[in-house]
DNA sequence: TATGCGACCTGTAGTCACTACAGGTTCAAG
DNA sequence: CTTGAACCTGTAGTGACTACAGGTCGCATA
């Protein structure tokens, strides 16, 4: 039941620097430790830093995995801030998802311009340093 | 057809703070000066800045961009490397729209079942908690 | 029981691409 | 000549880690 950190780090697939640099900013509470000063988890421990990892994963800022910890930890968060919370989050991702297809186009556009010489007078550079947006 | 860091600024949309950082990092060359000391720039700085921001907007991080400048500079990349280059960033841009779509679809799932109420028991949470990838 | 060695510890510095600020100087208008 | 905006340098902070130096711990093996 009870493991350390490298255990910790395996089964989350969250890195022990990262463990340590989250414990540090006080996203996951700092275990106990063996006599010899090292950290022991258990399953708890897993539990919360595997939402951590899964809310990263999702896009979500540390602060505001701080927040949805919150609800967790103090029960402070409804389940409608929650909500609120997610849905700003899918548009952002739309948005995000738009710019990037636009970017798509017009990376895909230029290399057909563009004849794969050794001269360099290339189309794609032609393209970018033309000052209109 | 001279003017300080404040016009080159507006014109390019560049912070002038982040056209100091680019000079110190040696993505433009340092501009002369006047006998005050201040910076003095023309048409030439405002097209490299102007390539340097619209690269920065399709996603090449400073260090592509200074290889594709290299080509301005001193001609040392062919057309058909920065074909490559570009296309190389084409490849990532579609794996992250692919990404965010994913999420966007998780995301937009969960929030259904949440019944926006005040008791901390929230799917969303506790979907994220489920461990499985 | 001794020893070897991998896993752990702390603390600091580096990454990327800026941004913010303090504290001082220059330039141009009035 | 004075005012004040724009400029200057240098340093520190941001987010979310990552890397490293230099030391300690714990456990398996001889």
């Amino acid at each position: 039941m009870n493991f350390p950190i490298g255990t910790l780090s395996a089964g989350t697939g969250v890195n022990i620097e990262t463990i340590r640099y989250y414990e540090k900013i006080g996203l996951i509470p700092a275990p106990p430790r063996t006599e010899g000063r090292q950290r022991v988890y258990d399953s708890t421990h897993l539990k919360r830093l595997t939402f951590i990892r899964r809310s990263r994963e999702l896009g979500f800022s540390l602060d505001e995995i701080r927040a949805l910890l919150g609800l967790v930890g103090g029960g402070n968060l409804s389940c409608a801030e929650v909500k609120g919370l997610t849905e700003q989050h899918v548009t952002d991702i739309r948005r995000k998802v738009k710019d990037l297809k636009k970017l798509e186009r017009i990376l895909t556009e230029l290399p057909a311009k563009c004849r794969g010489n050794t001269v360099p007078d290339c189309p794609i550079l032609d393209a970018l340093s033309a000052g209109s947006d």
